[in-house]
DNA sequence: CAAGTTTATATGAAATTTCATACAATTAAT
DNA sequence: ATTAATTGTATGAAATTTCATATAAACTTG
């Protein structure tokens, strides 16, 4: 029988075939990493954001409800469906993170007038006291990133991202 | 009192405070979506991953234990803080998606021997096997997306993420 | 227009994630 | 060496997300 180990109460068995090295699959030595395209936008997109994120949660909001809000933000209503395809959530989600915020008095739901089956949401002045702050940290925000590629690079980087979206 | 309505089992109220159109800061008309970059990258992360993702999930593997499963690949192994690091996962998460990983026998943990805080996950023979098909359908999709862009521009794209995560 | 189909949202149960904190091992300081 | 910080991982409880499905309204078709 195999040694076993206990690490913080959590108990290990040895094991022998620790793996041969064999690579990523067409881009040999390479780390996964390094230039996979896919990894690269989810970790730029990650890297990018956590410094507003931060500040976004230090006013107690999670930063799905800063984009429901955001994202409410100069129009006057959405649909939860709309809302879940703009913050990229699944709908029963949005619902729920509706309801919760609708209790919070950020937003408010009505029923829309046209298709009875869909919620308007929108921001309720407190919802809209809260966000406009944040927006302007946003801008802020993203301008420092802009700054930092310059005008060339950023609008390039722009017009990429933008084909990605609608092509792919 | 407000008037109240029913949908689908849920009361409404009517609010009338409608939200006079206030744009956002410093992008006056334009919509929040078309050009905060922190948005487009989330979105264009989200929406070429999306096709692949389907893949992943037809195999019965959730979108982060392929990004374990992936992470691991081709080294001896990680420790869970690494793999928190490489995974953009909280480092809880990670520990628990590791045990059921584990219990799948998907991936073997032992105790790192320098340091016996640590725990080394590495894949397991099904790992491996389970992962290998995925690898080769990720560069696949990897390519479809790069032959999209063409040479010039995705090469520029991943200099210019690279250069996003490192400086931001 | 009735019956069947599709669409938009809600909801309960289950799974996952997160937070806070505990614990063990390492490092630093006295 | 002790004692005091610090670091890496685990864990219980709470919150959130997800899945599957229900429900209501709108649409389609014969």
């Amino acid at each position: 029988m195999a040694h076993r180990w206990y690490i913080n109460k959590v108990a290990f068995t040895a094991h022998k075939n620790y793996q041969t090295e064999w690579g990523w699959p067409a881009m040999e030595k390479k780390e996964f990493v390094d230039s996979y395209l896919p990894y690269l936008l989810a970790r730029a997109s990650f890297t990018i954001s956590s410094e507003f994120h931060a500040q976004v949660e230090a006013t107690g909001l999670t930063v799905s409800e800063w984009r429901i809000l955001a994202s409410l933000s100069g129009v006057k209503q959405r649909t939860v469906g709309e809302l879940a395809e703009i913050v990229l959530a699944k709908q029963p989600t949005v619902t729920k993170m509706v309801l919760r915020m609708a209790s919070d008095n950020l937003v408010t739901r009505t029923p829309c007038t046209q298709d009875k089956r869909q919620a308007w949401v929108s921001l309720t002045p407190a919802g809209q006291k809260l966000v406009r702050p944040l927006l302007k940290k946003a801008a802020q925000h993203e301008q420092k990133v802009l700054a930092l590629l310059g005008n060339a690079q950023s609008a390039s980087l722009k017009t990429t991202l933008q084909q990605l979206i609608l092509k792919a």
